[in-house]
RNA sequence: GGUCCCAUCGUCCAACGGCUAGGACGCGACCCUUUCAAGGUCGAGAUGAGGGUUCGAUUCCCUCUGGGAUCACCA
């Protein structure tokens, strides 16, 4: 318990800077006494509340889309630096070359951009007018760049920075180049799992720790096909992570793991240590499954040092690298338990095609393929399982109207969730604020301000937490019911422009701002996405003549009769047909045009003629949308107009 | 299987030795109502098991059980 109270505050980076601070005392790098054999805390500065010099990072790798576990993770670090006063960071990690797009890291750049999770250093990105999801103008707005100076930000180019580091590593004894090959690895491997034990990489008898192996790295040099690897040492690691608390690892138990890889890229290992160590980042935090390498990364920060010219493996070396606050959180999994994972689409999609298959006969692969502007070849491959490409169950999603769970922040921004409910949601999974509301509830709904302010590690959970869509869309529809009208109009149409063009041009062209209000009043209450907003007024963009009447609605509200006032009392006599002519007279002779005068009207000719309420709203509401099911009639027949609402009453007496 | 992590209502979080274990989502009932929503009120619902420590354990310790992560030239 008290291992994770601990408020580590670490030594401030070394290019330090934001110049508007005064520059932090230039205490000269604590000297990094001589590791203590088992623990290995970071240096603290206990006491310190805040610091300017927290930088936190979001170092995703541009595979995909931004993930909602991924979204956390920057959630949280966003706020802790701005809790702290600190910086938060963005880089990409992109070492992976027949993975990594940039496609993809514009992607993932947007997506946090549209969360409201901003970086002060990191990837320049120009936000587009339709990436911000908040409603406000954010055309040409900037994000990103580095007032620090400690870019670039892919890593990819930043491969002369650990070529020197890695250099250094072997020329210090402290990594080799390996010369085995996948296969032979793999042989290795698989003999010992045979045996029921545990594979380890060997090292080599001809590696010596700390000991520089000249004629291996001659070879390396010379272009043979080569692995760099860490020697790592004996000793058990302690990782005091802020979340656990003290992690031990017994010394043996990490092999000699790769370093940089034979294309020559780093593997992520070495890149997030020297980064981290490069950028100044004081905090890690990242989900649990990272828990299991950090031995590694300390390994690493133990061993290097920096070099006074980060290319230049034979400058000389200054101080020891840093090890950096670690906390890790808790996983995120699908309501059913299982792993959070792209392939759910592909899974949902295919489950939706084999149904079809059986129940239709016509639907082929060939037809499928055809329908969904697919190869029948890649068609057949997703159906057997051979491909989970997003990309195919997507098509195959649009063509057949198959709805696909939203797993990417992106799926839920086409869905119609707001950003600040995605984020607050987000935000209770893994953590809480531990406070009540005045009263007494614990408070849940709070936006990005509230989380700069008071985001804490301390508070960060251990336990993994499982997707709650239907929780999340309960606060969609909070968040939506709350929104002001005009605010709500301007988002809604903001989406649909995007999302639903045609719905778009529907309403922003013909509609007046009063009607688009009035629209607003009834569409909010019963959406719960901004896309599903529009179902409850689908009929107001119909053509009058194209409503179709629903015959039992009809038999039902028009053919037969009125229901009395009270249900006691004699019936009435009258038809629902014979109300809804009145009715039409009286929507005729109300003066303003405005839902309450709309709304009195009906209630007043409903007494008039001693219906119920009920019944005479019944014979309107089919009239305007053919069915008995709509939003308030005041407001339908005030966003219509008065000359449309006639239209479609007199057509559906003409046709009743 | 090795190593590591975790364990409170169905789900997400509160309660960091001390009042009838609280809130949110979901669920049920009722109320309101111009249909559908929305809204309001009430209700059911949990400390995985067994041992300790203690005047007192959800909370601290141990064992078991269960769940998860990880064992790559991916990050």
């Amino acid at each position: 318990m008290l291992a994770r109270r601990r408020a580590g505050t670490p030594a401030p980076p070394k290019k330090p800077a934001p110049p508007k601070t005064p520059a932090p005392p230039k205490t000269p790098a604590p000297p990094k006494t001589p590791a203590p054999p088992l623990m290995l805390y970071p240096a603290a500065m206990p006491g310190t509340p805040t610091n300017a010099n927290t930088v936190t990072r979001f170092a995703p790798s541009p595979t995909g889309h931004l993930h909602v576990g991924g979204a956390r993770s920057a959630l949280f670090c966003w706020a802790f630096a701005r809790r702290e006063g600190g910086r938060f960071m963005v880089r990409i990690e992109d070492t992976d070359q027949a993975r990594s797009s940039e496609e993809s890291a514009r992607g993932i750049l947007e997506d946090l951009a549209w969360l409201g999770i901003t970086w002060d250093d990191g990837p320049v990105l120009e936000v587009r007018q339709s990436a911000m999801g908040n409603g406000q103008s954010a055309r040409g707005v900037v994000i990103g760049g580095s007032s620090r100076a400690v870019g670039p930000f892919f890593q990819a180019q930043r491969v002369p920075i650990y070529n020197a580091y890695i250099e250094h590593l072997v020329r210090l004894g402290r990594a080799y180049p390996a010369f085995e090959s996948n296969e032979e690895l793999e042989a290795r491997r698989k003999a010992v799992v045979a045996l029921k034990q545990n594979y380890k990489y060997q090292r080599p008898d001809d590696i010596t720790p700390g000991q520089f192996n000249k004629a291996r790295w001659e070879r390396a040099q010379a272009g043979e096909r080569h692995v760099v690897r860490f020697v790592m040492p004996e000793e058990a690691i302690v990782v005091a992570d802020e979340v656990l608390g003290d992690v031990r690892t017994a010394g043996g138990e990490v092999d000699d793991f790769v370093i940089r890889k034979a294309d020559g890229f780093p593997t992520y290992h070495l890149a997030v240590v020297v980064d981290d160590e490069l950028m100044g980042v004081t905090h890690v935090m990242r989900a649990q499954e990272h828990l299991i390498n950090t031995p590694k990364h300390v390994a690493l920060q133990r061993a290097l040092t920096r070099l006074r010219d980060d290319r230049d493996a034979l400058s000389p070396a200054g101080d020891a690298f840093r090890t950096p606050v670690y906390a890790h959180m808790p996983l995120i999994f699908n309501a059913d338990g299982s792993k959070m994972s792209k392939r759910d689409k592909a899974k949902a999609a295919r489950k939706h095609l084999k149904e079809l298959m059986a129940k239709d006969a016509s639907a082929t692969p060939a037809t499928v393929a055809q329908r969904a502007a697919l190869s029948e070849g890649v068609v057949s491959a997703f159906i057997a399982g051979e491909s989970d490409a997003v990309e195919t169950a997507s098509a195959i999603a649009s063509a057949y109207a198959i709805a696909l769970p939203e797993i990417e922040v992106w799926d839920y921004r086409a869905s119609g969730y707001l950003p600040e409910v995605l984020t607050n949601y987000l935000a209770l999974l893994g953590w809480s604020p531990g406070l009540k509301n005045p009263d007494g509830t614990d408070v849940d709904k709070f936006d990005l301000d509230f989380l700069a302010k008071h985001f804490s590690i301390e508070r960060i959970g251990k336990t993994n937490a499982r997707f709650d869509r239907v929780k999340l869309l309960a606060f969609n529809a909070d968040a939506i019911a709350k929104l002001g009208d005009q605010e709500f109009i301007t988002r809604w149409l903001g989406w649909l422009s995007t999302y639903a063009p045609q719905v778009h041009s529907g309403l922003a062209g013909p509609y007046s701002q009063q009607q688009l209000l009035w629209l607003a009043q009834a569409v909010k209450p019963r959406a719960k996405t901004l896309a599903d907003a529009h179902k409850s007024v689908a009929f107001i963009l119909l053509a009058d003549d194209a409503v179709v009447l629903d015959p039992s609605a009809v038999q039902r509200g028009l053919a037969g009769q009125a229901a009395p006032v009270n249900k006691q009392d004699p019936p009435t006599g009258l038809t629902g047909r014979h109300v809804l002519v009145a009715m039409r007279q009286a929507l005729a002779d109300v003066p303003d045009w405005e839902p309450a005068n709309i709304d009195s009207a009906i209630a007043s000719l409903a007494q008039a003629k001693g219906v119920s309420l009920g019944s005479a709203a019944t014979g309107l509401r089919i009239a305007l949308t053919g069915s008995t099911v709509s939003p308030g009639l005041g407001h339908c027949c005030a966003i219509l107009g008065r000359e449309r609402t006639l239209a479609r009453v007199d057509r559906c007496l003409a046709q009743a």
